[in-house]
DNA sequence: GATTAACCGAGACGGTACGTCACGTCTTTAA
DNA sequence: TTAAAGACGTGACGTACCGTCTCGGTTAATC
């Protein structure tokens, strides 16, 4: 289920990131006021995330319109421009409102623990996950709109925070040495597997994960 | 300078790929033909991929549009679209005009190989050539478009040719096991590159590819 | 001045007489809906008709770029596509639009009657009204295109109308025998006065026009 | 079958009348002169024109494109605007050779005469030559380029000219009175037919006809 | 309960780019 | 020199989409 929480959440960090753009839904910062008028329906956040994922997930940001996305949502288009800014802040939110945090995997041995955390990342991925298909296109975005970016930062770094931890832990343990270099490690474990869900279209597996991990931390 | 001949073979490997899609440009696969009619001018295929690179690197793929694309390239809309069946398969084409092959560089130390290698693709995404912005753009088409992916094969397929050139002499000379997984190993190596260049925005410099490659190719 | 009332009346008697093909505007016709969303700028209306006689007049309806009008009409392209499904329909509705009906003329006399009548015609045709230039470009779109047809047969229709009532009222008052062709006559009238506009070139004045009502209808 | 001879005439009158825009078959007017190189073949004068009569009368002449015409013409567009300046022009001419003149009859009484004469004409409107349809277009064409309204001029005067003739024998005859209106009678006669024949829609039969020359000629 | 402020659906609107098409010219090879 | 083939500049076409705005109507909190 998806936690209307984490959605507000995350679109208050979405808000501050692009400060001055959004006049949009500023009132919602200060919680004290006691806000008059007829509330917003809690109900519509929901369904426009999800019809988003799921109508960019079947013809991409760039073939996703905002009038089809609305009848999809069953919301008209004015309900989606009081919420989100722009169809790419909404495509954003979209997907950090689907992403999960992964669950924290701790078994003691670093590669174990690797095993399951970029095992789970790539069941996502390969699954019904159809929305990796959208970063590219944000990336893009990303390029050449500065409100993007640290909205996209943030995201990204969401995918690293439980594979730096795993690797911090292991440091911890005396399992990899003191002055490991865990950001080019991290880059070194994720790179692989972005490259090739996103250009080399080669197949990830658990055969590949474990000889992509041998590679990086070998012996181990 | 910008060699016309590249351009043509180029030109010919896509419309290969894209078999089917194009009859645009169909005709001019078979040489023997005695070839009637006006020919279309070389200088204007130069003209419009210098252009069009230029332009995307300043504005992005979604910010070119066409009509100024033919202005500043000195040329009708038509003119282009007599080429190209749409935008993203131009902008592919002149990514692929643009990319020289790399120097095959053949030292004798693989470690020393792919320092030289990988720098050189490393120094090109991170100078002057703008054009790499492009690449998640043509990403997500190509996720949506079957006409797109084998070219964006193509042009991905290019980057490894190198990189396994060098690993496959230095497992001819045993300086890497005869049993290596070579296409593990690359992505191992391209994937942290393109991955900090596209997403994580970390540092692209020689120390960074020192700690990769020793991360990945340790003590030789 | 231009009556709203008119072109309203106007609009939907062709959306009537070309049923089926124009569902743009087909939900005007039933009044008693609650008639939801935004409705359409009735300024919007008059202010495209208006620019159309004016450019069309000018330029010649094949010169007219809809680009241009939209322009004039300080109104955006989509705006007009809205309403009028085509430049041709478009301009037939301008035509009908800015042709207030002729003043129902009755002196008694059937002779001063049709002076005045077909005078005032001549009158319209020959000075500002330049959009009778256009008549003949509707007449050749009607001949390949089903849904212009009836649309243009309105319009001639009403320029027959009150031609006919002079006659009539004359048969009446037993001014010409009661077994009169009337739309014969109609026809001898009004055919060569658009002969000469059309093609001939003649000229067009007073004493053309009471030599043809000597012609044909001599003696009285 | 059509007279070659005749095209050339016709050709000829129209290269004089729209002077100076004409210089692409400047050369053959002057006879005398030699003429180098390869000569233009004659056939391809007649399948031009054919092909466009054919053509036009099947989709108007908007949607005729010289392409298409020079394909069914077997023809190259080249080979076609070497002939004729202009769409519009080739249009006319086409219509100028397949206008036969009429026949000049002569049976000695003025109601006769007309009846065979405009019989005739309208027969000619009725059946196949659907090119007809065509004459509007030229004549808005001819309202804003003084190019072709000499030239369509030229066309129209070809059908008054027998009537005209008739009525003029008529009054030598002493069968119509001296100080008969000549013109203004021919705009009588012709225009009701054009008339009916382009926007009215009405029957144009032998009835009609008798009707309308017993309107404008009683009791003769 | 009345007021009021904000919500909602529907869809018009300006703007901008798209990819197509046609005209009339120009450029090549072949006859 | 003409012819066939077709590239070319120009410019309009009609469509699609974004993000805003304007209606009529609804829904809660406040008065």
């Amino acid at each position: 289920m998806m936690d209307p929480v984490i959605v507000e959440t995350n679109r208050e960090s979405v808000a501050e990131s692009t400060a001055g753009a959004a006049d949009t839904d500023a009132a919602e910062a200060c919680d004290d006021a006691p806000r008059r008028g007829r509330p917003r329906s809690k109900e519509f956040d929901e369904s426009i995330l999800a019809a988003t994922l799921e109508l960019a997930g079947e013809v991409g940001i760039k073939g996703m319109s905002m009038d089809e996305l609305a009848q999809r949502a069953g919301v008209s288009k004015a309900t989606i421009y009081r919420r989100w800014p722009s169809k790419e802040i909404l495509v954003l939110q979209a997907l950090q409102s689907a992403m999960r945090p992964l669950d924290d995997v701790d078994t003691g041995a670093v590669v174990e623990d690797l095993r399951l955390c970029l095992g789970e990342m790539i069941a996502r991925m390969s699954t019904k996950d159809r929305m990796n298909d959208v970063l590219p296109h944000l990336v893009e975005m990303a390029t050449h709109d500065a409100t993007l970016r640290s909205a996209v930062d943030d995201y990204v770094q969401n995918r690293r925070v439980p594979v730096r931890q795993v690797l911090e832990r292991a440091v911890g343990r005396g399992e990899l040495p003191a002055d490991t270099d865990i950001e080019t490690l991290v880059d070194a474990l994720l790179g692989p597997i972005i490259y090739r869900r996103l250009l080399s279209g080669g197949t990830l597996d658990a055969d590949f994960l474990d000889r992509l991990i041998e590679l990086v931390l070998p012996d181990r």
